[in-house]
DNA sequence: TCAAAAGTGTTTAAGGTACACCCATGT
DNA sequence: ACATGGGTGTACCTTAAACACTTTTGA
């Protein structure tokens, strides 16, 4: 059976998930541990299974290896050079995993945004450890992954340019204008000015302040605002960031 | 063999090519027609083998169903649902072309904008015809590929928007400016304003006047130019249509 | 009273949009 | 002389970017 699948046209398809957090500072991305001591790091992943479509195998991994769940997950792109496989560690770290370690492996990346506060992920059983990295510390991962997440965070920052509900979809229901520019701040990694930043949101009227402030906090309080979705609907081809 | 496959975790992998293609006016798409008679039309595409990556499979898969070659293609993204296959000629199809017909696939598309006026495709044995149809005419194509081709219109126009290169390479080395915004407009699919659209181009300096006119036009012939890549390369952070 | 973050306007420069006429050529 | 597309400039408006001080609260 190895013999045939290995030498016809039929790899594996996998799918890898690169989920970044986001603790109202910093972002973070999130790795999974591998249990022998010398296996390197890697993002979350693993073979689709028949009869789920592309989206529905990337929920099921994210959920099995680290528990989260209900999490939107965009497509970032295949990648599948038939030698993505190439480090010593990565063929050791297969064999403990697949049936057959040495077919070759086609994955589709998935990302996605997440409030870190909400989430305390858990490892599956083969991972010594689900963690949070600092993305800018983040070091060496298993097979192509550090290519992989390159290219995700390139298109993160894309896409909160060019469309900010992935940025709403993390924060609560009312947030402050502070939290959606330390938003904006930790993943385009630049520093942002704070009257400019306001106006382009308040003008553009995609969020409306609520009769709510913060309180016991040791300096003014900041209103609360709300995302207006159906506005934000309606002039989103008009706006960005 | 069978069974085995269309058990396990082995889907098959193809690639599926949307090649958009420019003749100096309209936007037309390439499709090819199959045999049978009551086979609807379909984007070029077949099976990735072992040992090409996806780039070079879409490639491939293009030269051998049309001939062309040395076409620069642009991963699109992965289409995967178990039942993309749902039309009886879809299945009436794969089993003349596919070993394993029943075996489900998942697509890598690969777009790209090709000169038309320079290309002759030719069609592969098994298909009855290969096709310039014209992308607002293009009628039900099997599968998912009306689908795909949805998606990669989509995304050519933001590519073009966002990084211009595509459509240099589709123009000779010397061209005119009118060369220039019919290309725009016909992917678009809106008119543009002439002087808006030369000050763009001109003041942002990626297009560099020749010392060379149209000749033999019955009308003011126009001036050559030609693109400026070193001088693109530096500012294209800025630049956008 | 201090520390910490909230909140607020104006100026300047650049770029976007809308718009109409004369020019050079081949037939 | 006519048809065809080539080529040009201005006025108005919107948006981007830079920039500093006062306010409110809890400790």
């Amino acid at each position: 059976m190895n013999q045939i699948i290995s030498n016809n046209l039929n790899p594996h398809v996998s799918v890898d998930c690169v989920i970044f957090g986001f603790d109202g500072e910093q972002l973070k991305l999130l790795i999974i541990e591998r249990k022998p001591k010398d296996a390197v790091s890697a993002l979350p992943g693993d073979l689709i299974k028949d009869n789920e479509n592309l989206d529905e195998a990337a929920c099921r991994v994210l959920y099995e290896l680290t528990g989260l769940k209900d999490i939107y997950l965009k497509q970032l792109q295949a990648f599948g050079d038939p030698d993505r496989i190439k480090d010593l560690a990565d063929v050791r770290w297969l064999r403990d995993v697949r049936e057959e370690p040495l077919t070759r492996v086609i994955t589709i990346a998935y990302y996605s945004l997440v409030n870190l506060a909400e989430l305390a992920p858990r490892p599956a059983s083969f991972a010594k450890e689900v963690r949070w990295e600092l993305v800018k510390k983040v070091g060496k991962l298993g097979f192509d992954h550090n290519y992989i997440v390159d290219k995700a965070l390139e298109q993160l920052r894309l896409n909160l340019k060019y469309d900010p509900l992935i940025g709403f979809e993390l924060l609560p229901e009312k947030f402050t204008l502070r939290q959606l520019q330390k938003l904006y701040e930790a993943v385009l990694d630049q520093p942002i000015d704070k009257r400019n930043f306001r106006k382009k949101f308040l003008t553009a009227k995609i969020v409306v302040s609520l009769d709510e402030k913060e309180q016991n906090v040791p300096h003014k309080p900041a209103q609360y605002y709300r995302f207006d979705r159906k506005r934000y609907m309606r002039i989103k081809d008009r706006f960005w960031f």
